[in-house]
This record gives C-alpha cells, sequence and structure tokens, in this order.
DNA sequence: TCCAAAACTTTACGCGCGGAAAATATTTTA
DNA sequence: TAAAATATTTTCCGCGCGTAAAGTTTTGGA
C-alpha cells in the first residue's frame, strides 16, 4: 500500500498515469472511457481507496445525482417501507435518495423543500402532507425540480402515481356487502386527499349496492391514527353508537386501533360464529399480518408503483424537459383476506 | 419585489448594500455582526429569499453542519421513533442530520459509512447493526470522525448511550415472578449485543430468585421479529413445547408476534383469570399499546437516550478533541404495566 | 472630545472539481 | 498504409463561498 496522500482527483490522476479530466470523465460515467484506460483507472482505484469530494462534484456538474425523497410520516411503516423501496431503487440506478420526513408537519415540510432545494436535486419523489401542505411552496418547488409526486394527489409535480382508491374501495366494499351486512366506513381524519376520495369511494360503492352509506365521522388533523381508532372505537362501542357490526376503516392503522378497541370491550372480531364484530382495513400495512385477528385489508402495490413513479422520474430527468401535462397513474389494489372480516 | 436575480452571496450582498464577507459571516452566526447589520441583512433577506449554495458552503468550510444518522433497521417503529426525535435535536442546534438506514444488510451499512464520510459530517449517531456489522469498517470511520454510538454496544465511537438491559430486564423478571409463574424468556435472533445481553439478565435475575432459567432459542440474522415470533410461536403452542405459561420477550416486536400466535392459536393472553399465557415485552415500542392485549414491557427512555447522545456528540464536536477514554451511558428501564401479564 | 476597540470593507487566494477548446495520440476503417 | 474517427492530454476558466490580511469606518467609554 504506498501511502501517498491521495486526496484530490490531480493527485489520483497523477498516481494512476492518467490525465485528471479523463479520469474525471471516469467517474461521470466508466463507459465513456476505453477499456483499457477504465482497467488502468479501477486498478489505481483499488490501490488508493479515492472518491470524489461530493461536495465539490455536485458544486460544478449542470446537474446532480441526488434524488430528493419527502415523505410525510416516516413512523409509519407504509411510508417507512416505501422509502425503503424507493432508496433501493435510486441507488441502483446510481443516484443518491436523501430521505426526509415531514413528521406530519407543515413547517417540516417547507424546510424539507427548502433544503432539498439547496440540493440542486436532478430530481424529486414526493409524498405531500396532504391539507397541512403548503401548496404554493410545493408548486414552486416542482416549478423548478423534475418531481413525481406519490401517495397523495395534490395536483403537483409532473406525474402522480398512487393506488386506485375507487377501485380498491369497492373491492372490499363489493366482499364485505356479498358475505355479511353491508359496512360502515370508520373514516381517517383528512389530512390528505386520500381521505376524501376513499369516503367518497365507500358512498359510491354502497349506493350501487343499493345500500345506505353510514359514516363515522373523524376530524382534525392528527397522524396518530391507532390512538384514534382506540379511543374513538372504545367510546362507539360502549355507547353502542356503531352504525353496523361490520366496519370499514379507511386505513390499517385505523383498523389496528379498532381492533385493540374491540379486544378492549370484549368484542370477539372475524366472521366466524360467535363473533360480534367484523373489521376490515386498507393498505396492508406490513404489521397487518400480525393483529389479532389477523386483518383482511385491500393491499397497495407498493412495487409498482415505486417501480412507476422511479421510473417516470428518471424518464423526466434523463429527457431533460418538463412534460407537457401531468401524467396519473393509478393501481389497482388487491384484495387480502384475512380472518378480521 | 424587485427581480434582480440575487443567485449568490455576490448579488445578495450588493442588493443589501453589505460587503460578501459581512454577510458570509452573518450566515455562519448571525451574532457575530452588530445588530444595525444583521437586521439590514434580515431585512434583505425577507425580499430576496437567498440561501446560500450548501455545496460551496460546505467545500469550504473546515467542518460542516452535517451530522450523520445511521440506525439498522427503519421500518422498526423504535428506530424510527429514535430517528425523529434525534432529527429534531440536531435541526434546533442549527445542525443538518442526514439519515440512513442499513436496512438489516451489512453491506448498506458500508455503504453509508462511505457516503457519510464524503459528506465530511461534523460528527455521526451510529446505532450499529450488530453482529452483521463491519466493525474495522466503523472504527475507521470513527477515528475520523466525532461518533456516538447508541442502542448496540459494539466498542466503537467516542461514546455510547442506551438501556441498561440488566436492570431492565431485572426489573420485569421480578414483576412476573412476584405476580405469577416465573417466565420462561423468548430470545430475539442475536442480531447485536442487546440479544445476548437481555439473555444474559435474564439467566441472572431467575437465579437471583432461585428460579431455573428457560430459554426459547433463536438463531439467523434476521430482522423480521414479528414473523419469526408468530411461527415460532405456532409451532411451541400447537407441539406444547412452551417450558411455561409466562413468556418474556426479548424485545415487543417479538412479543407481538407470539400474541399474534397465542390468539391464532386460541390461547387467551392475560394475568386474570381464564387466561392461558403471559406475554411479556421489553422496549415499549410505539405501538405496544395497541396490541391485543395490551403488550406489558419495559419502556426505554427514549428521550434521555436521544438527548444524553446529542448532547456528548455537540460537546465532542465543539471541543474538537478526540476523548481519551471511551464513555459509557445506560438510563434505566420503566415497567409498563398494561393486560398482557 | 478624543481614542482605542470593535466592526466593517477591500482585496485576494484557494477549495476540488466540471467542462470547453485545441493539440496530440491511438485505434479503426477502407 | 494512409486517412478518418475516436480517445486522451494540456491548458484554462469558473463554480460560490470561506477566510485571511490590511485598511477604513463606526462605536462606546473616559
Amino acid at each position: 500500500m504506498s501511502e501517498q496522500k491521495v486526496q484530490t482527483m490531480e493527485d489520483f490522476a497523477s498516481a494512476s498515469g492518467i490525465s485528471r479530466p479523463t479520469v474525471s470523465k471516469y467517474f461521470n460515467d466508466p463507459d465513456s472511457v476505453r477499456s483499457s484506460t477504465r482497467e488502468r483507472i479501477e486498478l489505481a482505484l483499488a490501490k488508493f481507496n479515492y472518491t470524489p469530494n461530493l461536495f465539490a462534484v455536485n458544486q460544478n456538474r449542470r446537474q446532480t445525482k441526488n434524488i430528493g425523497v419527502i415523505v410525510p410520516y416516516l413512523a409509519d411503516p407504509f411510508f417507512a417501507e416505501m422509502a425503503r423501496l424507493i432508496e433501493r431503487r435510486c441507488i441502483d440506478a446510481g443516484y443518491w435518495p436523501i430521505l426526509f420526513s415531514s413528521h406530519g408537519q407543515r413547517q417540516m415540510e417547507i424546510n424539507a423543500l427548502e433544503t432539498l432545494r439547496s440540493l440542486k436535486p436532478a430530481g424529486a419523489l414526493i409524498a405531500p402532507l396532504g391539507r397541512a401542505s403548503d401548496l404554493e411552496a410545493l408548486r414552486k418547488f416542482a416549478d423548478d425540480v423534475p418531481t413525481v409526486a406519490f401517495d397523495s394527489n395534490q395536483d403537483i409535480g409532473d406525474a402522480f402515481v398512487g393506488s386506485d382508491n375507487f377501485q380498491s374501495i369497492a373491492l372490499i366494499v363489493d366482499y364485505l356487502c356479498r358475505t355479511g351486512e353491508p359496512p360502515c366506513f370508520f373514516e381517517m381524519p383528512p389530512v390528505n386527499p386520500n381521505a376524501l376520495k376513499r369516503r367518497a369511494a365507500y358512498i359510491e360503492a354502497m349506493e350501487r349496492f343499493g345500500q345506505t352509506p353510514e359514516i363515522i365521522r373523524v376530524g382534525g388533523q392528527s397522524w396518530e391514527f391507532e390512538k384514534m381508532g382506540l379511543e374513538e372505537g372504545k367510546r362507539l362501542i360502549s355507547e353502542r353508537k356503531l352504525p353496523t357490526n361490520t366496519v370499514l376503516c379507511s386505513n390499517d392503522r385505523i383498523a389496528i386501533g379498532l381492533l385493540a378497541a374491540a379486544y378492549q370491550m370484549g368484542l370477539r372480531v372475524g366472521r366466524g360464529q360467535g363473533c360480534a364484530i367484523r373489521i376490515a382495513g386498507h393498505d396492508d400495512h406490513p404489521w397487518s399480518q400480525f393483529t389479532c385477528p389477523p386483518l383482511t385489508t385491500v393491499s397497495q402495490n407498493y412495487t409498482a408503483i415505486v417501480d412507476s413513479s422511479v421510473e417516470k422520474l428518471f424518464a423526466l430527468v434523463n429527457s431533460g424537459t418538463k412534460s407537457e401535462s401531468r401524467e396519473v397513474k393509478l393501481f389497482d389494489g388487491q384484495l387480502v383476506l384475512r380472518s378480521s372480516a
């Protein structure tokens, strides 16, 4: 191991006997240099363990390799999982994902956008907070940076990728109606458009079945869904105010709270004999398979959403042009039958 | 809004009538300039919405304001919560936290370290993977960068902050022994030293009570703890191989899996009459309050661990000196009595 | 009112690299 | 084997800002 203090690209170039511009070319695209040159560089690379200074690189490149990823709430396993999949895709494509969580707070989303902007990202994948979002800030950001939105369709960015709530809700309403009492709908707080769409989809599906929609309304902007499901659930059960004994929850986290409420109130959950209540969710969160009983739900197509949004973003980045129209891509949910409903 | 295209600090300085070096001083420490000057700058700031180019800043500063944060598994709500708290502390202190998740994989931890290094961070807060970690890589990193380790004590970094497993496990073993049948111990996979320490602590505590330790052994390196608790739990229950009907799980995620197993096998969990099994956990994960039944566990002192490790790191960063000895700080757990045990 | 201390301005350099242009070397094609 | 095509080298500039040094102005206290 020759110790020559190879710190800069200049050092590395002279140590490997290649000119600096060629080395620079190599780092930007290894295939852009002759294979014999590539081999010499990679030999030296193994010997000196040099990596270019990220700050200098990014300051000079017309376009960085940074991809900003903003999720509204990282403690939500749905977003943790999405973030994980997105990170992997970006890294595999030679990009550098930078993850931000808005932690449910407007100001944190704004800060994330500002910080991200100063990183001059090649593109961004954003799941907006929703109602708490500063739409102006999001729009301004998306004007400057190629942006694909996912999960929550706030009409920002060059494209949106998500689930078709009308399809997925219809799917489970259909299932619940066919197999027993039609469901009432336990809303999530209207933090984002998904909340409203799922409610609308529920109403539409119920009416198609000739049934009267019954909605358990929830207000506020909190992201503590489980807590909400538990507290509101306990109240409703003890006051006997549940409209029906089949409850479709707007998402799995609400359902997890409601399951806990039912358990604590001594209500047996499931579709078998002796069960007092059926509970279903939406999303197929990573942990819905471990609830008691395991949760019947509709899965979002995680990988399809991630693959599609990442692909779309890279297409935008590589084309360099702003898309003329905003593309919206929705994937179907799939029924996940477990034993809670 | 005068539109003069204020892009660089040069632009901003001349637009606000102040020299660039003074503006630069302001951005590095607003209190280092005269209050009248500060006001003029902040007035211009509100008018032009300028922010310094992060790359240029970090390239030139002797020390960046970046704080690297590496957690082993972000989909684990314990780490998601820790990360959230750490991020907030860093931002409040004027630093810029950059979050990495190793996703349970050795190579990803190594990559995170390398990427982090090229960001020239002022310091790093690392919860190592554990057994899967490349200790050499961690040590080399910690040699160059002020580093505080947390959660998993791998003997790296300038300090370690975590929970006192011997205290916390003794606490719950004590409780379980006093209130019923002494517990057996459902291990977590030996992914890190905590796994081994908790086992040892269990054995020690049981022997102090004059009881024979009974351990349900688990191998492997998987981080899918719930799945493990569920599958192994179902097997043990159906084969009637549970050593005792009181099970202390090495962590809450295992316990959540075991709760599901008990439910699916028709075993009633709790300490009341008619209950067939008691299940307790460790950590007080954010969701342990929503299990069926709610999980009795030992809480880790999240905020104390975060506050202490962040403080220690800032002290290291500001002192500029390597600490001569490695400081270890352990916090006590607290019994969280719910209804599962 | 004067003077030292503090704050500011001017000037200049350097960080490490991307990238353009022109000259030179190497490989490929005919 | 010569000419054309492709790679590489040399030389140079610039990115946006931190920071040092020297000179100038402002401030606050005696």
